[in-house]
DNA sequence: GGCCGGAATCTAAGCGCATAGATTCCGAGG
DNA sequence: CCTCGGAATCTATGCGCTTAGATTCCGGCC
């Protein structure tokens, strides 16, 4: 007992066994209230914290949950004074940022522990997903932060829930949003009150399930429209140089629809920056409804998807899989709703 | 092996000991090329994921640490149409998310797991901290989110960091900021530029070492001014309550200095729904720097914390402090800076 | 060919807790 | 006072892994 204090230590110092110890921790009625009495009081004599670990081993389940995510852009080292002068809405929150709140929410909710961990430099061989996979009951993890591989893997232990799903990982359930009609009807606004004819899709069409059905809206409204869908412009490795190549080629578009606010923001960055008026040459629009967007200027037309929503939906699927761990359905019943806001950068609303 | 894979499983099937397939993952350069190969062969065959409890309870450490915070304002449960309607930035990121945010940051750096835990429905007798301690290799707190006595029991089997310190925790550490000096100079700018004389404190003058040193700052500027300190309006219990009785008396003062953003946001309110104009009438000021002041209306005059430097510094501390656990300094080195920024609510900045 | 020493591998002993199953306690009933 | 049965408590074991210390392997050397 000179390092920390053990069950051992408590029982001895009670007079009682360590099984009564554990019994007054985890099931307080099955022990008598003078023996429960002196246990707790010996704990806190000698400052006794369970071990969490030897629990999670004895009992199968550590009870709580993982969370993994990307290092999205977040190697910004910076020191206190740059931070003082820092507008960092560009930088936080930012989607997957608000999806984990939703996660958090659920979890403090339901007095779970939440365990966070993201790629980046991992210890061993495998990626760190699995250290995190191998601390927890269920695991939530955005597409693309982990190899499908690994996450195929760990499906097979543990249940998985697969945000923006890519390739769909076996075993592994994911939580749906509408991201189709979101887009569509965010179109259509633009094809109906703006008039807008030529359009440039701004992002990638395909990958994950959610890209396709962004560009799948988009792609339904101007079919219904009448007008020919153009491949996207890839905004993946450059971005702003795929988007200066289309105003060098002095062939704006009326409107650009970007696959993201991300990508919508620097787009709108690149036209400032080559005197390029929005809304009042050309409009653009992004989708998530990040707040960047609504703090931009002009502020972002976008597609609001219920980011917290997402995330608490997915701990919901969790919890629920990990009961009735029977049969693994894929997916997870109705689809989050999602809703255009118009804002400036459309046309709409005039600059105060 | 029905379950889940073990090293027993991996162990048979590459046809070595326990220890050989421990070794492959912990120390890869012990072994053999080739027993390397067959045992990671093996691993990935059977999908095996090394059972962190037991590695937790073999090894002493569990290689994460564990932020604990609080349930602040978050039992707001609201269906996904209702976020969809919603104007977040009241809500999120407030002081400690974007705390939380630099704790985030720097454990992805060190390629730490980031255990997170909060108050509210503890599972037994003792609060959720204990239960987030007992899996952790140290822990940051903010303070007020753990009972005192708790925490001191924790302090005395890991690293403690408190954040916020009320009163010292016995063996923990914090981090310094300077929100005296910050206050100060925000007070002396109220004085010399806006010449306000009449001054009302909103907030609690004690309690924890930062609301002292918020209002140790906003006294020694009066004082140094020649003006007499009133006690502060108490903001505890019923926010509005305290400023609408203020208004009632109409003793509007020159200026209301809140201890916290968040108050002062509150007050603007209550301000407005009194059709008191800020700054014409009264100007307001608040302290943290919080995204949700930069969009009030008026935007908000504060003091700006490094906060996400904050939960930086704080994992640094945690991790020197288990490095050389021999003395327990209580303090760290120099305290991190804080800077008065100017807006509309003290009458600097025309509206546009 | 036999011997030697370091590298590779294995054996065995926990780590702290939960929990079947065994044992003891204790009050009620006879 | 004795018996009986449920409640309270204890004994014993295992959870999956790490790691000293023991053992075996193997190439180089005499």
């Amino acid at each position: 007992m000179a390092g920390k204090p053990t069950v051992y230590d408590v029982a001895e110092r009670a007079g009682v066994s360590i099984a009564t110890v554990s019994f007054a921790f985890s099931q307080p009625q099955r022990v008598r209230k003078k023996t429960l009495d002196s246990v707790l009081a010996a704990a806190a004599a000698l400052g006794y914290v369970p071990n969490a670990s030897a629990r999670g081993l004895a009992k199968g389940r550590t009870g709580a949950i993982g969370l993994y995510s990307f290092d999205h852009l977040l190697e910004v080292e910076r020191d206190p004074v740059d931070e003082l002068r820092a507008g960092d809405e560009r930088l936080f929150p930012l989607y997957p940022d608000v999806v984990q709140r939703g996660v958090e929410l659920e979890c403090r909710r339901r007095g779970l522990a939440l365990m966070l961990g993201s790629g980046g430099a991992g210890a061993g061989h495998l990626s760190a997903v699995v250290d995190v996979a191998g601390r927890v009951d269920g695991l939530i993890a955005f597409a693309g932060a982990a190899p499908v591989d690994a996450l195929t893997r760990i499906a097979r232990r543990i249940p998985v829930v697969e945000l923006g799903g890519e390739t769909r990982v076996t075993g592994a359930r994911t939580v749906l949003v509408d991201h189709r009609s979101g887009m569509r009807r965010l179109v259509e606004h633009l094809l109906r009150e703006h008039g807008h004819r030529r359009f440039t899709y701004v992002g990638v069409a395909g990958g994950t399930a959610e890209s396709a059905d962004r560009f799948g809206g988009y792609a339904d409204a101007l079919t219904a429209a009448g007008i020919p869908v153009d491949p996207p412009l890839d905004s993946r490795p450059g971005q702003e140089a795929t988007t200066r190549a289309a105003l060098a080629e002095a062939r704006l578009p009326d409107v650009f629809v970007c696959a993201t606010d991300q990508e919508a923001l620097v787009v709108l960055d690149v036209l400032r920056e080559a005197g390029v008026d929005v809304p009042g040459r050309v409009a653009v629009t992004g989708f998530d409804g990040i707040l960047a967007g609504r703090l931009s200027s002009p502020p972002l037309t976008t597609v609001r998807q219920p980011m917290e929503a997402v995330g608490r939906t997915a701990v919901r699927l969790l919890v629920h899989s990990a009961a009735e761990r029977s049969e693994r359905s894929e997916e997870a019943g109705t689809p989050l709703p999602t809703e255009p806001v118009l804002r400036r950068s459309c046309g709409c609303r005039p600059p105060r």
